[in-house]
DNA sequence: GGCTTGTGATTAAACGTTTTGGCAAAACGT
DNA sequence: ACGTTTTGCCAAAACGTTTAATCACAAGCC
């Protein structure tokens, strides 16, 4: 009569449930509906079996299975202050999104970042006490981590940082390239003074970046000059004085490669308020294709996207590689994986005409 | 020799080890790490067993007790897409944290919004399968949704989202009540003509913010006029178009009030084409406080927050209640609570002078 | 000295699976 | 008709915990 739920309430059906009502033993059960290799039933009583569980909706305990197997089927993400910042969600996503093919599920703890070592090592315990099958660790920065002990206990990658005794796999973005190949692209259109503007606070990204804008210039056979390489703090409010430095001289550079999408944004202000269109005066270049700026600003920005999800991605696919050939031979990382940061190319480069 | 690991490859010591190596049985050993209620253990062997127990790195292994206990102590988040938006990492976030606080650990699906309610019923029946201690959905357009019939197998909540038969708890943004706050304080700085530039795609946030600055209007003793309320596409060309309409007319507006953050972005570009000054000329508010445009874009944009991350320990808090109540009494959610959305002040409203 | 009462610890039965090692019966070869 | 193989299935022992039910023993009481 009532409207609700038809079904009662489920009181939790086994698979010995399964069992009792198909007339046969539960190792029959578990073997047909696990299809286990090496193993003999025959066709009607594999039907028979099949239609019992799915007309008494059985599901299986993946605990009690975990238990036996010793295997939870589960992976778990590490992040450190991560699931805060913009991008954090595509790595997640990259994550899960492989994880689901694989079949498996992502248990996820956020460490603060401020949090110490200690606390770090009991949120790997913690993921290690659910026996997930391996660990990701994501850092936010990539500098060179000792990763927490409780980490060798289970197979483990790294996103975003190094292992400094380079035994854990790692992965990374190739942000020299990137930024070489963004480089590449203003010189093609004909852009030979591009200025750097560089984040002025020293992380390792920066390096890679103001790396690939000097192999860049190399390779387009453009000499370095120092005096456009500037820097200052990596916001919007940074990118705009240094801009309106670089812009407001007679020999203003032709083109502004900004640390990040943000500097981007205060270089078009300077751009706008000394009277420059861009890209038509100015052509302006950002780095991480940071959403919802990159699209959203006029003319939308030429950049440079980081592969976040493909990280995420990566991390659990070598993970699961890593855990089934744990038991028999070990992985020794030589090099870190280094991703692509693919250019995304919109409309704020012009064919320089001066 | 190796530089390797000193501790060898532990050969995982359970209960029973630590049972062993402090002359005690398993009962006692989980007795006193579990401090369990109504048991007697002398202060002596207490000692002795946390201490052996340390010695020995004994970490309890989830799953069993989990079987035995019959609780996961894991809550299931299944996100529809969500984990894409910027927004996403805030809802994650907050509920991570609210998890730890509880000690619970997050297991994540993301479901594709494009997927059928079949993909969708099957994420959620890998969660229970997994025996999570109960569900939460969020989803990232707020409206009216049939829950999956297996939740209702566990304890559930809603985040954004409306449960149609009114039986599972559900939390939203109170995005009228932040819209009326927004224009409270545009018509407190002297605004009268204040222009409304709504999305024109319809889905439920949009009512709430027209509401709320409908009220807003009331509760300042402003009458409605039509003409200042106008719609675009909820981008920042949107924003654009509809502002740069709005703007060039002899009466034209005071102050904007932007659908979301994006579209405001398009206003200051309209004003700033037109020769008008934010906020000096005219005053611009957004909505969504989305990261990082509205912080970076100059002047800053007073917007109004979303409460993402309170949603989301909001969700585990009530689930948690839940839970432990659900063997008892159940349940019954009348309205679906709401959180309130800030108003976040930067510089773009000023004094209306005219 | 016998009876009760506490105290500190133990035994054994779950929990829901998988998996090892078998066993009966049918099929087969001769 | 008799060994052998194959087929189809099952009993029982794990897996690592928690927990209900006892038990040995000393102390307290008269």
């Amino acid at each position: 009569m009532s409207g609700a739920g038809e079904e009662a309430v489920t009181p939790k059906v086994g698979i010995r449930d399964v069992a009792r009502a198909a007339g046969v033993s539960v190792t029959t059960v578990s073997h047909v509906l696990n299809e286990t290799p090496h193993t003999r039933t025959s066709e009607a009583t594999r039907d028979r079996v099949r239609s019992v569980a799915r007309e008494l909706g059985y599901t299986p305990n993946r605990l009690a299975r975990g238990l036996r197997t010793r295997a939870s089927d589960m992976i778990g993400l590490l992040t450190e202050e991560i699931a805060t910042t913009p991008h954090a969600g595509r790595i997640i996503l990259g994550a899960q999104e492989e994880a689901s093919r694989h079949n498996l599920t992502l248990a996820i703890i956020n460490s603060h970042l401020d949090a110490g070592a200690d606390a770090r090592r009991a949120d790997a315990r913690a993921l290690i006490e659910r026996q997930v099958d391996g660990i990701i660790y994501a850092t936010v920065f990539h500098h060179e981590v000792s990763v927490p002990r409780e980490l060798r206990a289970v197979p483990a990658v790294l996103i975003g940082a190094l292992d400094r005794q380079g035994v854990v796999p790692a992965v990374l973005p190739d942000e020299a390239s990137g930024a070489a190949d963004l480089v590449a692209l203003l010189a093609e259109a004909g852009h030979r003074r591009i200025a750097f503007a560089d984040s002025s606070i020293e992380v390792p990204a920066t390096q890679g970046r103001l790396i690939g804008y000097l192999r860049g210039l190399e390779q387009a056979g453009i000499p370095r000059d120092d005096r456009l390489i500037t820097s200052g703090v990596s916001e919007a409010g940074g990118g705009y004085t240094t801009s309106l430095e670089l812009l407001d001289r007679d020999d203003r550079p032709t083109a502004i490669f900004c640390y990040n999408d943000r500097m981007a944004m205060g270089a078009y202000r300077a751009a706008q308020e000394l009277g420059l269109r861009v890209p038509d005066d100015v052509s302006i270049v950002g780095f991480d294709d940071q959403a919802p700026i990159a699209a959203s600003v006029h003319p939308a920005l030429t950049t440079v996207a980081l592969p976040h999800y493909e990280m995420g991605a990566w991390a659990v696919a070598t993970l699961t590689r890593l855990i089934q050939s744990s038991s028999t031979s070990w992985y020794r990382s030589t090099h870190p994986t280094l991703l692509p940061c693919p250019v995304v190319i919109r409309d704020s480069v012009a064919q320089n005409n001066r």
